[in-house]
RNA sequence: GCCUGGGUGGCGGAACAGGUAGACGCAAGGGACUUAAAAUCCCUUAUGGCUUAGUCCAUGUACGAGUUCGAUUCUCGUCCCAGGCACCA
């Protein structure tokens, strides 16, 4: 081997051998266990970054060390590369968002190959291809067909800026999620997904997810947001019309003193019309409909409304109510109408103060006797019943049964579940997405393509328009088609899908790629799915992973996959975090804009003292990043593996150091220096069997197998492979104690097994470096092609064990023993050591507690 | 406000199932090698104390209680940090 250890030659090389001898190919293989590995596909904006680095590190660790374990691995890589920002990249740039896209494809490719990962590129798909959407576009008809996908003209999140509507989930504190400007509201016709249909069924499943962060599947229940109640209609006064209201309180019903209606529902206005308060409403909708959401969520946010001049009457007392509409009332939960029980409920309490409305008490705190024109905040904890007719006196957990049941009787209501969940919409008025395949027909209505016309080919002849507005709805030679019944003309559907469309079953295509006769091979689906372990950011908790077993459960009920739960193991890393560093004059600045000279931050653009800030998520705004480019180039892709590996646990937070990359590079080092120092030595011996080994090579041997053990479980059970790395580091540090100058051939060998064993445990977190000391070690082949070693439980057998000696719980003394000694015997020599008779003093023996192998604890 | 995590040396982090707190690495200090530097190697490094500088003593895992022979680990309360949801009827 070369004397020094120069990482890009190296990595070069065997990138080189992998590809040539196609050792990351897979096929279906029934005689093997299957083991499928999924890192979140990146979207190819050009560069990966740091968060990529670590991501498909971590993956690859497991991929690598599963198929030593001898499973069947598949371990795809492709592209999320639908989106926006091609589209924002396409415009400021003259160029078109396809060409953007794959141009970014191909320096991506370079870099992940320079990772050393171990991806079958024969795999590798991109969904903005139309061999791939094709079958999204024709999953998209059979939903159509199931009623699973649907259109209707709803309010939706709209973005000026970008032209498009956006998804709740995309709509962060009322902003966009792209831009960061204000979100307004806006009626268009949408198409949408019908995933509450599975609300209970995702929510139920949360709980069957051993394999998932509880962060994760905590956070999905909250996203569903069920919540059991009862359904009640208000009939309104004068009309043959009914209040629908969701409410979670029924028990409070006979408290119920006015309806608050969202300003959408449409009974606001059709309420108000004819009435004095109809041009009040009408005022009050508009200003609501142009107040963005941000306002509308900001805390404490003032409550009001206008009352429409309507009535209605509280069905189960008859009580005429006043019918208002309300900021508060949101018309995308529930019914958008809510029963007013101000005695009971906060922002009910706080609107009845406000605008002088009747409150009253129904349900009556233990001690108290709460008295409507004193009170200065709602109770709503539990009580008995009172002014509730034939229900005062229970207590108001019975009586939430008994109204429920009463009311089922009268026909004025029933008990429900309401979800928080709303329906999936899909639309996106963007051009680089896949088109929705529908047609409009002026004779036949809105009807799906015909299958034989798929794909719906995204034109690739468009010119983008500034503001990023669709060009499709004005481009006449993709709108203009035949209607697939009538044969007459007619229109093409203009809509694109969100891009988490694509992203809800790439992991399915992954098992067939290539299929062109099917959405995917069932042989070959059935073969891989589920993913076994599924790796990716905490950010993607919701959406992505929320639709993907939507998406699951809509291919399983329409009988093309067996499996129902996507991923049955799900690993959320955490993010990487620098310091950022900033200086008055220019603001932010980027980690080579600073001099270091001590503990002298210095701007290298003006020369002034820079500050440092806080260690925070890397990000090109805040400009703490790291370019993985740079990295590969100075160390190499193994030490930027090994720091990646080294500094957190997967799924903690990484804080970035230059000085601990530095660490990783020397210990990288130090094992060559070590392995070039045995290589002959070891050469023409064979590993060590641990027969008849005495003093430090029984140490060391013990050692060996001991790391052994450390490291499987620690990449077995949790991934920690930060801990596995220090326990091979230790091995290595005993390893270097051994002298090769007076080595005996015993030595020799179980040097040789030592070496052997460190090349293995680390050959799946420096795959290039373990490699090139396989051969060092005296191998042939890859070192990725032998089994993972196994450990011998017996080598790891001492002839003597530490007892430490507590008096009162307290440290005072240890001895070694031989580690078959009895209890007395060790009880007997804790008490005679000397340290230990000094704490005890002449004082009373109570008690004497033994642990095996472990301590002896003395309590006087 | 609600729901999840999490608070351990100068720093990143260890401690598997209640049993030696601080593995491993970084940084810092001291030394060796060198004409010198880099690289490398060795030693020290939680805090405080000392009539016995030790196989010493006290304190110490955010804070306060509790359970236990023994708590970083379990229970309760408080404070702080991060993430998610947020007028959800």
């Amino acid at each position: 081997m070369k004397e020094k250890y120069d990482p890009q030659t190296i990595e070069v090389k065997w990138q080189t051998f992998w590809e040539d001898t196609d050792l990351f190919k897979v096929s279906e293989d029934p005689s093997k266990e299957k083991y499928y590995l999924l890192e979140m596909f990146p979207y190819p904006s050009g560069k990966i970054h740091m968060g990529h680095v670590r991501n498909y590190t971590i993956g690859d660790v497991v991929a690598r060390y599963k198929r030593m374990r001898g499973y069947n691995v598949l371990h795809p890589m492709g592209w999320d590369a639908f989106g926006m920002p091609a589209e924002n990249a396409a415009i400021a740039n003259n160029t078109h968002p396809a060409r953007w896209t794959y141009e970014n494809i191909d320096a991506m490719r370079v870099q992940l190959k320079r990772m050393g990962l171990s991806y079958d590129w024969d795999r590798e798909l991109a969904t903005c291809r139309p061999e791939y959407y094709r079958w999204e576009q024709w999953l998209f008809i059979k939903m159509y067909e199931k009623g699973m996908a649907y259109r209707k003209e709803s309010f939706v999140n709209w973005c000026e800026t970008c032209q498009t509507v956006l998804a709740n989930e995309q709509v962060e504190a009322g902003m966009c999620w792209r831009c960061g400007k204000p979100v307004r509201q806006k009626k268009l016709w949408q198409w949408f997904f019908r995933i509450t249909d599975y609300a209970e069924d995702l929510l139920e499943y949360c709980d069957r997810l051993p394999g998932w962060p509880e962060k994760v599947t905590t956070m999905q229940k909250n996203w569903i947001g069920r919540s059991v109640g009862a359904e009640i209609h208000f009939p309104v006064e004068g009309r043959d019309e009914k209040i629908t209201v969701f409410t979670t309180r029924q028990d409070t019903v006979f408290g119920a003193t006015f309806m608050c209606l969202a300003p959408e529902h449409p009974l606001t206005t059709t309420l108000s019309r004819g009435t004095d308060q109809e041009e009040t409403v009408a005022a009050f909708i508009d200003r609501m409909a142009l107040s963005d959401r941000s306002s509308r969520a900001v805390e404490a946010y003032e409550k009001e409304g206008v009352f429409t001049g309507a009535y209605c009457t509280n069905p189960m007392n008859g009580r005429r109510m006043p019918v208002y509409t309300a900021n508060f009332a949101l018309m995308e939960y529930g019914t958008g109408a809510v029963m007013s029980v101000p005695a009971h409920d906060g922002r009910d309490f706080e609107f009845a103060r406000k605008y002088d409305l009747e409150i009253v008490v129904v349900v009556q705190p233990p001690d108290e006797e709460p008295d409507p024109a004193t009170m200065t905040e709602a109770y709503a904890g539990d009580g008995t019943m009172v002014n509730s007719g034939d229900f005062d006196g229970l207590h108001n957990r019975e009586a939430m049964e008994a109204i429920a049941e009463r009311m089922e009787m009268e026909n004025v209501g029933k008990k429900t579940v309401n979800y928080r969940l709303r329906d999936w919409g899909i639309s996106r008025q963007r051009y680089w997405g896949a088109p929705i395949p529908m047609v409009h027909c002026n004779d036949c209505g809105i009807v799906p393509a015909a299958e034989s016309d798929l794909p719906i080919e995204l034109p690739e002849n468009a010119e983008l328009l500034k503001g990023g507005k669709s060009p499709l709805p004005s481009l006449e030679t993709f709108i203009k088609t035949t209607c697939p019944q009538c044969g007459r003309s007619a229109r093409r559907e203009t809509d694109t899908m969100d891009t988490f469309v694509e992203s809800s079953w790439y992991f399915d295509r992954y098992c067939s790629p290539r299929c062109d006769t099917t959405m995917f091979d069932k042989g070959a689906v059935d073969y891989w799915m589920p993913v076994d372990q599924y790796i990716g950011g905490v950010e993607h908790a919701i959406l992505h992973l929320l639709y993907s077993r939507y998406f699951t459960r809509v291919l399983n009920d329409l009988g093309l996959i067996d499996c129902k739960e996507p991923f049955t193991r799900l690993l959320t890393q955490g993010m990487v975090c620098k310091e950022t560093a900033a200086c008055p004059a220019h603001g932010f600045l980027f980690p080579d804009e600073i001099e270091t000279s001590g503990e002298e931050r210095v701007c290298r653009k003006c020369g002034g003292q820079a500050t440092v800030g806080r260690v925070e998520k890397m990000s090109k705004s805040k400009k703490n990043v790291i370019d993985p480019n740079v990295l590969l180039d100075r160390y190499g892709a193994d030490t930027t593996r090994l720091f990646c590996l080294f500094a957190a646990p997967p799924e903690r937070d990484l804080e970035w150091s230059e000085q601990g990359v530095e660490g990783g590079h020397r210990f990288l080092n130090r094992v060559w220096r070590l392995f070039n120092l045995w290589e002959d030595a070891v050469r023409d011996v064979a590993p060590s069997d641990g027969e008849g080994l005495t003093g430090d090579l029984q140490d060391l041997y013990r050692k060996t197998h001991g790391t052994i053990k450390k490291v499987t479980t620690d990449i077995e059970e949790r991934f920690h492979f930060n801990t596995a790395i220090s326990a091979v580091m230790e091995l290595v540090n005993e390893m270097n104690g051994v002298d090769p100058d007076t080595a005996s051939r015993e030595a020799a060998a179980v040097m040789k097994l030592a070496m052997e064993t460190v090349v293995k445990l680390l050959s799946p977190m420096v795959p290039h470096f373990a490699e090139e000391l396989w051969r060092a070690a005296g191998r042939d082949g890859s070192v990725l092609l032998t089994a993972w070693p196994g450990y011998d439980e017996a080598a790891l057998k001492t002839d003597e064990v530490l007892i430490v000696v507590q008096v009162n719980g307290k440290l005072r003394g240890r001895f070694t023993i031989d580690a078959d000694a009895d209890e007395a015997a060790v009880r007997e020599r804790a008490l005679s050591d000397e340290q230990v008779r000094k704490f005890i003093g002449g004082k009373t023996i109570k008690k004497v507690i033994v642990v095996k192998s472990k301590l002896v604890n003395i309590v006087v």
